[in-house]
DNA sequence: GGTAACATGTAAGCGGTTACATGATTAG
DNA sequence: CTAATCATGTAACCGCTTACATGTTACC
């Protein structure tokens, strides 16, 4: 029950049990449908945080088998929904960490051929605008949870479909600026 | 010189030599001057990537020792210049990978009290402004970069600023909106 | 009868960082 | 004299992913 330090994928499961995610499997899924653009974590990460989290007395689990399938179910603690908010309200330092492919190749473009340049930043722009008609299309879910009292899934969504909009921007700028040559 | 396949710390090392970084330190550093807000790299792969590039014929070193102070300097080979290449043109997937625990906290900003969560907006905010500063502030020598026939970095560091300007637009509208209550 | 989804977990490996180790040169 | 910068490297560790392993239930 003693707790060794949480790490973001810890918390990032206590707070989808908070949102009412009830199992592993459920959790998972629920980040594929909510925060994967900016968050991921794999079975293999799920199941041993839920079993530490309950071990340090935030969550607690009970079997809910389907028929014959199994099934473990957890929900917060009082120690478990503190824990949560303390670490939201905890001013640690948040660097803004992008790892992006695409804009590494952008930066190197000079080393293309013009025409080739132009290919890389058409199909950058092209990645904008798929991920930000992905986000526009679960809109619709967000603003509904939004009028029921939780706004924050639609202000993240919301942030994501405008970093997209921004970037495919200055790529037309750029285009039309006549970098081609 | 039989290549095993590079990863992308190899090509960044790659690209940096043929931007003009000569040693491994001297990438370190341009690494962290320029591509640090979507890319970085330690010396720890920075002096492994080297030696392999070498041995697979990409690169070509020689020692230029400044008095006593030893110094490996690289250059591109033909077969390095072109291995860039296909590597920029070459249509990999590109996802878009972005681990944001800010953008997590805001997520599940819902399990504080209002205050409490404007407080993590304002600090998200001030994230940005300050990310945005620090990069108008590196502008003046991407645009003189720009002026002499590489517009790749400036368009990079505008991509930058943008996005974070976009994240600040959001977050004013939903602070305007009351969401606070 | 087969595929997809539900459901939980482990083991191995990889990519990357942190910390450490060493030493020269320059600027204050 | 001392701190910062230049310069190169290794070892240990860690967080995370991939692949694997197993079994159930629902749907076509």
């Amino acid at each position: 029950m003693h707790a060794a330090r949480l790490s973001t994928p810890d918390y990032v499961v206590l707070g989808m049990v908070g949102l009412g995610a009830r199992s592993g499997y459920e959790i998972k899924r629920t980040v594929e449908l909510s925060i994967r653009y900016f968050w991921t974590i794999s079975p293999a990460q799920v199941y041993p945080s839920l079993a530490k989290l309950e071990r340090d007395g935030l969550l607690t689990g009970r079997d809910e088998p389907q028929g014959n399938r199994r099934r473990r179910t957890y929900e917060h603690t009082a120690a478990g929904s503190e824990a949560l908010r303390t670490w939201l309200r905890n001013q640690e330092p948040m660097p803004f960490e992008l790892r992006d492919i695409a804009m590494v190749k952008m930066f190197f473009a000079d080393a293309l051929t013009p025409a080739d340049a132009q290919e890389l930043l058409t199909n950058a722009k092209a990645r904008s605008e798929e991920l930000a008609a992905t986000l526009e299309a679960i809109r619709p879910e967000a603003d509904v949870e939004a009028q029921e009292g939780n706004p924050h899934p639609l202000l993240t969504l919301e942030l994501g479909i405008a970093v997209h909009k921004a970037m495919i921007d200055v790529l037309d700028r750029f285009a039309r600026a006549g970098h081609r040559r």
